[in-house]
RNA sequence: GCUCCGGUAGUGUAGUCCGGCCAAUCAUUCCGGCCUUUCGAGCCGAAGACCCGGGUUCAAAUCCCGGCCGGAGCACCA
């Protein structure tokens, strides 16, 4: 009986994670050369989810190991604490690699001991052309005593950048180029944006990350499909250690079809060229831009935990992760009247004074009230679908009968909502003439229009503009409401 | 050139390790209908996939071989 019901439990989230019961260490390890991205989330969600899920350790740890090509930025290090804890992630630790060079050159000098690294004094092109014939450099063979004296010159300055690379010894000729003999220092004399010229001796990202790996005791990895040949290179340093190496995963790369592919140096040179207000504009695929418009933390963590850990490379659609927001915004989100490109209509007739408005269709919100009378806006996107002697319902307030569309003008026909539901009327929303502008900011670009003035209460909070969308009302200032938006 | 990985509906995802319960899961999207004082939500329904070709087997999405397509590494980047 066991048998037959066992094996058709289909997969809820996030797969088992092999040989974690007794608990894991994991890390999300960014370079901070600008704010975690959607991709980011992904990796501290995931990460940090099987850290709640067995229990253990969630290492946050930047890998700011070269102040050139990837340069840190001071203000990156702390956005990716702000988004991994607005994400539920808070780490149990942070490491930050900068701080940590003497641990590195410590092991550095063991391997050399050890006969697992040597300094190579060849430059670039040369050694790729031996590593690519499969041949060893004439540097392989050099006693420890030669390769310490040669890495203390790279210490001390009498080598200069390009000089010398410390290299840890693999297999020269393993079938597999990418493997041989990989770089695990070299020389840098730029500053660093946190520690200045303090070193002139960096590591490299496999040095760096295998070693710190191994001193943080984590158990399992998640890296991106790029990175697989780590693990292997890595394993000759771990060899030459007498280490364990972790478990590691792989997951292949996640392109956004509203963004693109993105990287964060590309998002930086775009943001550099102007094309973006800031990191957190609304066409920014970065966590904090989602935040700014009203996406929930929660809804990306369902997000992502439904999107698993796949090796396949994938393309995913923002549409999924507005329909996980939506379900949780749309039952806590007042409803608010925003008309864009506003035209002003005249009303013959009894209008009310005042509309009496549930704040929503079907949760118990309260009602607001909205100044109305004979003279309202409308939104110029409907006002183009009218025609003279058209009729429709203006939203809680009255039915009307256009009888002119230049000037705009229409005469009231009814108060009643049964009189608009026999006569099947299309039903609009307005705003009334004294409201607030209202400026919305969105990924493709701004719309302006009028709001109903209490608009300004709701500061911070996400809102559904009717038949707009949601947004999150961003600031209220000098009698301006800015909102971001979010989703339909 | 050398090496590694992947390929289930439009998009993701489960199932692949240990072949039969898979005429294939779930979500989202799209399309119909209902409902609704929003073009939102909700409800009902429908459509939609195992990259191709061989092989093994009583039986293949699942194993093997070949091909095709996609991604990645071969940096003194992460």
């Amino acid at each position: 009986m066991a048998e037959l019901g066992e094996k058709k439990e289909p997969d809820k989230g996030l797969r088992e994670l092999e040989g974690a019961e007794g608990g894991v260490v994991m890390r999300f390890a960014p370079n901070p050369n600008g704010p975690p991205t959607i991709g980011s989330a992904r990796g501290i969600i995931i990460n940090s989810e099987y850290v709640k899920r067995y229990g253990g350790k969630f290492l946050l740890r930047f890998d700011d190991t070269d102040p050139v090509n990837k340069r840190p930025m001071l203000e990156a290090y702390g956005w990716y604490l702000e988004d991994s804890e607005w994400l539920g992630a808070v780490p149990d630790e942070v490491v930050i690699a900068s701080d940590r060079l003497p641990e590195y050159y410590e092991i550095a000098e063991e391997l050399i001991q050890r006969k697992g690294a040597y300094v190579c004094r060849c430059d670039q092109a040369s050694f790729k052309a031996l590593k690519d014939a499969a041949k060893p450099c004439p540097h392989r063979d050099q006693s420890p005593e030669e390769n310490m004296a040669l890495w203390n010159d790279m210490m001390n300055g009498k080598l200069s950048p390009g000089e010398a690379v410390l290299r840890i010894k693999t297999d020269i000729v393993n079938k597999d180029p990418a493997l041989r003999d990989w770089a695990a220092f070299r020389i840098v004399t730029a500053d660093h944006p946190r520690v200045g010229e303090k070193y002139r001796v960096w590591p490299l990202l496999d040095f760096e990350s295998g070693v710190e790996d191994h001193f943080l005791g984590v158990t399992h990895i998640i890296r991106g499909k790029d990175l697989m040949d780590s693990e292997r290179r890595q394993g000759y340093l771990y060899d030459h250690m007498g280490w364990e190496y972790p478990t590691t995963i792989h997951w292949g790369r996640i392109k956004i079809h509203q963004f693109g592919s993105f990287s964060t140096s590309a998002l930086r040179r775009a943001l550099e060229a102007g094309e973006y207000a800031g990191w957190d504009d609304p066409g920014m695929p970065t966590v904090r831009a989602l935040r700014r418009r009203g996406i929930r933390a929660e809804a990306l963590r369902k997000f992502m935990i439904e999107l698993g850990v796949g090796e396949t490379d994938i393309s995913i659609s923002m549409e999924s992760i507005y329909a996980e927001n939506r379900k949780i915004v749309d039952p806590e989100a007042k409803r608010r009247f925003f008309v864009k490109d506003p035209a002003t209509l005249v009303i013959e007739g009894d209008v009310p004074k005042t509309a009496k408005v549930p704040f929503h269709p079907t949760q118990d919100l309260g009602f607001r009230e909205i100044p109305a009378g004979s003279k309202i806006l409308i939104s110029g996107d409907d006002l183009k679908e009218l025609k003279a002697g058209g009729k429709l319902r203006l939203k809680d307030l009255c039915n009307i009968e256009f009888s002119s569309l230049d000037p705009l003008r229409a005469r009231c026909i009814g108060i009643d909502p049964q009189q608009a539901k026999d006569m099947k009327l299309r039903i609009i929303h307005w705003a009334p003439t004294d409201g607030v502008p209202v400026k919305v900011m969105r990924p493709d670009g701004v719309d302006s229009g009028i709001g109903e003035a209490g608009i300004k209460d709701d500061l911070g909070k996400v809102v559904q503009f009717e038949r707009y969308g949601f947004v999150r009302i961003d600031s209220a200032a000098d009698g301006e409401v800015v909102a971001y938006f979010a989703h339909r």
